[in-house]
DNA sequence: TGTTAGCACTCAAACGAAGCGAGTGCTAAC
DNA sequence: GTTAGCACTCGCTTCGTTTGAGTGCTAACA
């Protein structure tokens, strides 16, 4: 595939491709040349259009579905139109007052939780742009300091093992233990735990401080074991990352997917947590927001889907990442800016102080 | 409407119902009479059973999608094979061996966790059906007892406040306090937290116990509001029944949802949680395992459909439901054996001693 | 040389008639 | 009561026709 040159186009060029694509994205129908000349009054017949259309395709930016039809873009056109043709759509992207007032709600909500926040977020744009979204929270690559780490006892041979992250997220889990430890020694057991592990990161545990915990508390190593189990599944836990998909059947609203297989296709892949993961974290990893057109997409099921991801990060640390899927042909300006909208919406929420925008 | 006799219907129009039904839920087209000589051969020609056919469609069992075509089961139809005609498949059923694997090591996991269990058994339950799966876990009419109370420190400013209950579901929820609450003070509260509110039941909390806990810790009353709010905040949570949705789009392969509006009904309503929440708790209210054939359900959009339901009960305490959601023209023998074997499985699992078969 | 009017051409989609065939109801005979 | 037979119904498929949006090309124009 060629790289686009700058001036490949000319001017003229470039305003018909962009009011194609407009036009399509809006129709959702393919583009003939009449349209153009009196749509978007240019000053150029229908005639000359169709010339200047015959290049475009030429040049690999339209196709046609078949010789009688108008044209659509291919998605070098599409690539070409996000990269530098189409405006951002600075108004009527705004959520309505209700809306408005949900988020603020939640944000300002004392109790603040990660996960909570990026799944109203991925509402609010999944209903604003029509599309579904994806939210993946959690970075399994960020290394996560321990703020506070507790054992509770719940009933005789049953402890609580308790850790509070530095993003503030809690993980837990309910191990059985001897029956001989009693409820006394867990107290002890969680102040000495508390004291070793919080403020350290997740990785510095290691088997020296049960060790030290062992020692301190005086309870036997073995007897401790289970404890530890604990620990390392709360913090498998810690580490998964979360997928999470708002808004699927939203996506059947469109025409492309008046295909019940595709639609299927579709759907079934949002199930896969994992390909989604991958999918997101391959977008995120590139930075802040990422389109990515038709087959730019490894994922063969989604080739005729586009997918743009926004990622959150506070204090430098990213948090997770919000991405919006919907067929090629998507508004991709108003895609981005809703996206734009609830990223700086969650910054300002997660960050604590809001800052002057 | 009228009410079905049982002696309205010989034993051969009964044989000759059931037949008619099992050839059209396996075969999804409306069943003539010929198949019925053929296939089940029961000694009768075509044109008798064109007869036995015209009757039951004049009771109401069975309906004509037009004239030149064959019979379909009436709601009435299904109503009477689920009651008293089918015979529920005792093999086939069983899951493949790696799925048992699946199960077992969940359900042997030492960290049993409610929720999770119940979304295993629902993809179990849903992929060996091939329609989708409703979780709903928790229950909000029954009164769950305290197991523990803490309250932890997390840094200055920030408390975390945790429940544990009696069935082992844990609910936090971290809330700012005054930052001349230190550590060692919330240690205090915690202890007198969970003297007095363990073994307790939520609605047994009240205002005096929250005095009692000032008295003894010596901390000013004002300071623990925003804890006692925290308390409740986790009560919510555990209140709040939990909805999970599982192969939504195991839906769209069946031919009744070839219609792409139908489908998108059906989807869309699978978001609604509380439609999904009175639906599956107004059927598990009515006992063990309940089957909803297409109008008996509220919900206009599945008057198309059918819903099965079985509750899970632990020492006489009901903790979940699931359904199964599929076609009018569902398998229900299919269906109902299988939700038989996970309610089974979700039973020992979590009675925690394993029950001779 | 770029633009435009005009015209022949293409082809998907919409429409309609014809034929097929699965299935029925009815009648008459067994 | 059962069955064979037959006329009839009606949705589906097939196939030819029409329609119309849109094109490419050519020739004339500025």
């Amino acid at each position: 595939m060629k790289v686009l040159e700058p001036n490949e186009l000319d001017s003229r060029k470039m305003l018909i491709l962009k009011a194609i694509i407009d036009d399509y994205i809006e129709s959702k129908e393919p583009v003939g040349s009449r349209t153009i000349a009196k749509k978007y009054d240019m000053g150029l017949s229908s005639a000359t259009i169709r010339n200047e259309m015959a290049d475009l395709e030429e040049m690999g930016y339209l196709s046609q579905p078949h010789t009688s039809a108008g044209r659509i873009p291919s998605e070098k056109g599409y690539r070409l139109y996000v990269d530098r043709l189409m405006n951002l759509k600075e108004q009527g992207i705004e959520p309505t007052a209700e809306e408005l007032g949900d988020i603020k709600s939640h944000m300002q909500h004392k109790i603040s939780e990660l996960s909570e926040q990026m799944r109203m977020a991925s509402e609010i744009v999944s209903r604003l742009t029509d599309y579904t979204a994806i939210v993946v929270s959690g970075n399994s690559r960020r290394s996560m300091r321990i703020k506070a780490l507790q054992t509770v006892p719940v009933e005789t041979g049953k402890a609580l093992i308790l850790i509070v992250l530095d993003d503030d997220r809690v993980k837990n889990s309910i191990v059985s233990v001897d029956p001989s430890i009693t409820a006394e020694m867990l107290m002890r057991i969680s102040v000495q735990c508390n004291l070793l592990f919080s403020g350290h990161r997740v990785e510095d545990i290691n088997m020296d401080m049960i060790d030290t915990v062992a020692e301190s508390t005086g309870v036997p190593r073995m007897l401790l074991y289970p404890i530890v189990e604990g620990i390392v599944e709360c913090i498998r836990k810690a580490e998964n990352t979360e997928v999470y998909t708002e808004g699927a059947s939203r996506l059947l609203a469109h025409p492309e997917f008046n295909d019940i297989g595709k639609a299927r296709n579709v759907l079934e892949l949002l199930n896969k947590e994992d390909l989604l993961v991958d999918m997101i974290q391959d977008c995120s990893s590139a930075g802040g927001l990422v389109v990515r057109i038709g087959s730019e997409n490894k994922i063969q099921d989604l080739n005729d889907c586009s997918v743009v991801t926004a990622s959150y990060s506070v204090n430098g640390v990213e948090l997770g990442t919000i991405g919006v899927l919907g067929p090629t042909r998507m508004d991709y300006s108003k895609v981005i800016s809703a996206l734009e909208y609830v990223r700086k919406g969650l910054e300002e929420g997660l960050g604590g102080k809001p800052k002057a925008e």
